[in-house]
RNA sequence: UCCUCGGUAGCUCAAUCGGCAGAGCAGCCGGCUGUUAACCGGCGGGUUGUAGGUUCGAGUCCUGCCCGAGGAGCCA
């Protein structure tokens, strides 16, 4: 019996005899000759099978093979140029673990329609599992980095009991017999928990319920949020530059296969370091009049103006001081001028759009509750947060940052529901 | 929610002015010892999304409905 062997790890066993425990992914047959491309979850390898090899009754059994068969290959490992990843099995030995008929999807083309149908076994193809491969580094980048900067990992809540922010749709949901909401932003608890921890971070799902049909939307995505006491908005700039170069750099190191898979242009990712151009509003305003755009001062960006801003730098932007009105109750005020508050955006270069909202956040009890009467909100419901203010308030900062929009950028793809395993979107929550 | 486009074989698509519904791939049979979405030869494969209407005749024109895609708004 030979060695079971993952295939990433398959050079280190050459000239021995292994076992891959796979799939088939490709045949071709060439008569005498056959070529096996089998996949394992760690890689692709072709294997080559002769029929003097492996005698005539096992030569026709691999024959009858079809894609996506349950196959345990056996046969020595030969370094060769002609095979794709530089490496291929003489076949020894085959056995099939499971015969399948009527694999759905070829490697030909296919619509999304019926792929998105199929996405179960859609994420088996090699484009997409090398985008789930990246969206992993993503994460494990995200965790390793806060990890290492002081940040704590705080769980936040996915039921809620009243909305984070009152722009938002929310799925409500049924809590024995009240209504209760799947969280759209942990935002406000971490709030709660720098009192306790300084530097926090919660890192999960988030809902909206909006009727959102675009290639930036879904409406369970997921969302890293670090929020940090005694920090402003230069800090948290600061903090997102350094975030952000880390884990582009970490996708660039650790993912160059997947990348090379998706035929992505690395070189825009390389120049993603430290420091990120930064911009308030209202020079964003003039940059997008100066290239002819009509946009008037107050007017939140579109997805058009993120792009031609985006597209007019090297590296991600920074958006600071958007008008007050715009944005969320919780955004600090600019004390020179309340009109503009202390929040920032980061726009992706290459037109990928926004991917961290943020900013410094009211310290101030009378501003807070003033905010909370004049955009309509249940105090009752906010009296917890208000706590905050009166208790050890100090100035503090935090941001979200949007995964999927992350692995749509570097991953440069067009829709962001190919960058999560399962996509809940508008009309589709299937599979 | 609004705007635009689409739905024809298992898949991707074609079908001229309204006039016999067709190709590639997949499948099946045969051939081939270096294939990379292999190639060569052969075979089978259709309630044209759905309900009506116009017409001698509708995949094609008209109306409703269903489903999908792209975009807007909103946002990460």
């Amino acid at each position: 019996m030979s060695d079971w062997v993952y295939v990433r790890d398959i050079a280190a066993s050459e000239g021995q005899v292994v076992t891959v425990k796979g799939w088939l992914y490709n045949r071709t047959d060439k008569g005498k000759l056959q070529f096996l491309l089998v996949r394992d979850g760690s890689g692709l390898i072709q294997a080559v099978v002769s029929e003097k090899d492996i005698g005539p009754e096992i030569f026709a059994e691999v024959q009858r093979l079809t894609q996506e068969s349950a196959v345990e290959v056996t046969g020595i490992v030969h370094a060769d140029r002609r095979a794709p990843g530089g490496f291929e099995l003489q076949v020894q030995d085959v056995h099939v673990v499971q015969f399948v008929q009527d694999y759905p999807i070829t490697p030909k083309e296919h619509g999304v329609e019926f792929l998105m149908a199929r996405r179960h076994l859609w994420i088996r193809s090699s484009r997409q599992h090398a985008i789930l491969r990246i969206r992993a580094e993503i994460t494990r980048a995200v965790r390793a980095w806060l990890d290492g900067h002081g940040f704590l990992n705080m769980d936040t809540p996915i039921l809620t009991p009243s909305s984070c922010e009152d722009s938002t749709t929310l799925f409500q949901t049924d809590y024995f017999g009240e209504p209760a909401y799947l969280t759209q932003s942990g935002q406000l608890y971490n709030e709660a928990t720098i009192g306790a921890f300084g530097r926090v971070y919660c890192f999960g799902p988030t809902f909206r319920a909006e009727k959102s049909k675009t290639r930036r939307h879904l409406t369970e995505f997921w969302m890293v949020e670090p929020e940090m006491a005694y920090v402003d908005l230069d800090g948290c700039m600061e903090v997102e530059e350094q975030f952000v170069s880390y884990i582009v750099q970490s996708v660039l190191a650790n993912r160059a296969d997947d990348l090379k898979v998706l035929e992505r242009d690395t070189s825009r990712l390389e120049k993603v370091v430290p420091p990120f151009p930064r911009i308030s509003y209202d020079d964003a305003v003039k940059l997008l009049n100066d290239k002819g755009l009509d946009f008037k001062w107050g007017d939140d960006f579109g997805a058009p103006h993120e792009t031609v801003i985006g597209e007019s730098f090297d590296r991600p932007v920074f958006v600071h001081h958007y008008p007050t009105a715009i944005k969320a109750f919780y955004m600090e005020e600019d004390p020179q001028r309340p009109e503009v508050c202390l929040s920032v955006d980061l726009l992706a270069s290459e037109g990928y759009g926004e991917i961290i909202g943020g900013g410094q956040r009211t310290a101030s009890y009378e501003l807070l509750e003033q905010r909370i009467k004049h955009h309509h909100l249940t105090r009752e419901a906010y009296e917890w947060y208000l706590d905050l203010r009166r208790y050890g308030s100090v100035p503090h900062s935090g941001f979200g940052l949007g995964i999927e929009r992350t692995v749509a950028w570097l991953c440069q793809i067009q829709h962001i529901r190919e960058t999560i395993p399962f996509p809940r979107m508008l009309e589709r929550i299937y599979p």
